[in-house]
RNA sequence: GUGGGCGUAGCUCAGCUGGUAGAGCAUCGCGUUGUGGUCGCGAGGGUCGCGGGUUCGAGCCCCGUCGCUCACCCCA
């Protein structure tokens, strides 16, 4: 963060800092848009009984509800905000069903709430892109495979550096553990998920602790979760921890799916994407395949992108709707990329051209001269007073407005660019800046300068 | 929710064993009487987070409180 909030939590930019948050989101909305996803918003509000039982520790979720609590509004359903967009689509998809295509492919940006401690990269308010695909009654699990593809890509677009999709499958983790004997696989899983961070002598150390694992299953747990493989060598490697004949129905169908997921990617968006087998993710509506994103220089921040599949989310009736979804931190990623230096604005404001005052009573044609060049697209300001021409073109400078237009007494007009000094004779008509200065670019210092 | 660190100018910070608030940067003005950036000179800007206590006297000590921050939990 450039400054430190005065309500933790709750990020406010600047405009130059906004300008490249604004620039993250269409170049995300691009992207998602070019793979035929189509944008839905949702209600900020959810009833507590969405929320609640969907995944997510109560104690994080905003409820809403008005100051005046009387008699008629404490008869009216709980409501809070909503703290993903992933519950909120499945409710919005069960209700509007009817009126949907499936398979139905949808982005969604908007802001969540989270009533968490705050820290560097937590955020009791942020922004998350999430694209998802979701069927009726079944969807192909190429989706999954899509899915990933479409995501890496938009990270890509970004430019914001390397990083990397860390894919692993519920079903192979949890057939894994199975046929270890382990009988709680989603405890094993929550303490494997930990590796990156507290490292493999810990993980077997609560593994014994709380799972009542046993040396050597804590040792083939262990084992699998540090199985990090480019291709689809995974697959051998997880037969090799396990004896002839010991595998079963969902370790075997899991394989298959990783095995179909890692192939694509390693395909289409080569060397952004491994298999994992240690990610897990904290939601427990997940069933398949889950995925998380770490940017190389930031490990620290977390994930700053992930999703799954969900087979059972939303329910209507006799009717499923399993999807499959992804979900970017747009503020985690731009906090730490605004912190870092890593991007910056060309200039603080939208205008190209700052229109000079030579007396105060030039203003209205100074005013014709700026609607000349906007009508062409170029966005100008003019000055409110004839102050000395060098206090003006501070104010140009200050804000990194590239272009000062004056027009002498006589009519005839120049325009100077403010960073190398030059003045030169323009034409309202049909002068234009160079594409580079027409609107302010997001620069990344290190490699473009 | 649990535990550590920290709150002084717009920003980064200094302020000794308690004696009545300072620097750099930024801003504004002038030098430079209508073309900025450099340089020089000058100016403005503070309820020292808030409340209480101790004291002749508190930015400093004590208590409380609010906020920020880091770690845990969890997560984008």
């Amino acid at each position: 963060m450039a400054r430190s909030a005065s309500l933790s939590g709750y990020l406010e930019l600047l405009p130059a800092e906004r300008l490249v948050e604004l620039h993250v989101l269409d170049t995300l909305r691009e992207v998602f848009e070019r793979h035929g996803f189509a944008s839905i918003e949702s209600r900020a509000v959810e009833t507590m009984d969405t929320l609640l039982g969907k995944g997510e520790v109560d104690k994080e979720v905003y409820a809403v509800s008005r100051i005046h609590d009387d008699a008629d509004s404490a008869a009216e359903a709980k409501l809070a905000l909503h703290f993903d967009l992933t519950v909120p689509f499945a409710r919005y998809v069960t209700e509007n069903a009817g009126h949907l295509a499936f398979p139905f492919r949808r982005y969604q940006i908007q802001k969540v709430w989270r009533g968490e401690r705050p820290q560097a990269g937590r955020f009791r308010e942020f922004t998350q892109a999430d694209i998802d695909i979701v069927g009726d009654g079944t969807l192909p699990f190429r989706a999954d495979t899509e899915l990933a593809v479409v995501m890496a890509r938009a990270l890509a677009a970004l430019d914001i550096g390397q990083f990397q999709l860390r894919v692993n499958n519920r079903k192979l983790s949890q057939g894994f553990y199975t046929a270890l004997g382990l009988n709680d696989p989603a405890a094993v899983l929550r303490i494997v998920d930990k590796l990156d961070k507290i490292g493999p002598a810990r993980v077997q150390a609560e593994l014994a602790e709380t799972c009542g694992a046993d040396e050597h299953q804590a040792q083939k747990a262990l084992a699998l979760a540090q199985i990090r493989t480019a291709d689809v060598s995974f697959a051998e490697q997880v037969r090799d921890l396990l004896p002839p004949g010991a595998a079963n129905e969902l370790l075997e169908e899991g394989l298959r799916e990783m095995t179909e997921v890692i192939a694509t990617l390693q395909e289409r968006v080569p060397g952004q994407a491994v298999a994992d087998l240690s990610i897990a993710r904290g939601l427990d509506y997940y069933t398949g395949t889950v995925y998380e994103t770490v940017l190389f220089g930031h490990e620290n921040l977390g994930s700053i992108c992930s999703g799954g599949r969900y087979d059972s989310l939303a329910t209507h009736g006799k009717r499923t709707f399993p999807g499959v979804g992804l979900s970017i931190g747009v503020t985690r990623l731009i906090s730490a990329l605004l912190a870092a230096d890593e991007l910056t604005a060309s200039r603080s404001v939208p205008t190209a051209v700052y229109v000079t005052l030579r007396e105060d009573t030039d203003w209205s044609t100074a005013q014709d001269v700026a609607d000349q060049l906007r009508a062409r697209g170029i966005s100008a300001e003019v000055a409110f007073s004839a102050e000395k021409f060098g206090k003006q073109i501070k104010y140009a400078d200050r804000r990194g407005i590239p272009y000062v237009w004056f027009t002498d007494a006589e009519g005839h007009h120049e325009v100077k660019d403010i960073r190398s000094g030059d003045q030169v004779p323009a034409d309202p008509a049909v002068w234009t800046p160079p594409a580079e200065d027409l609107t302010p670019r997001v620069l990344r210092p290190g490699r473009d300068l």
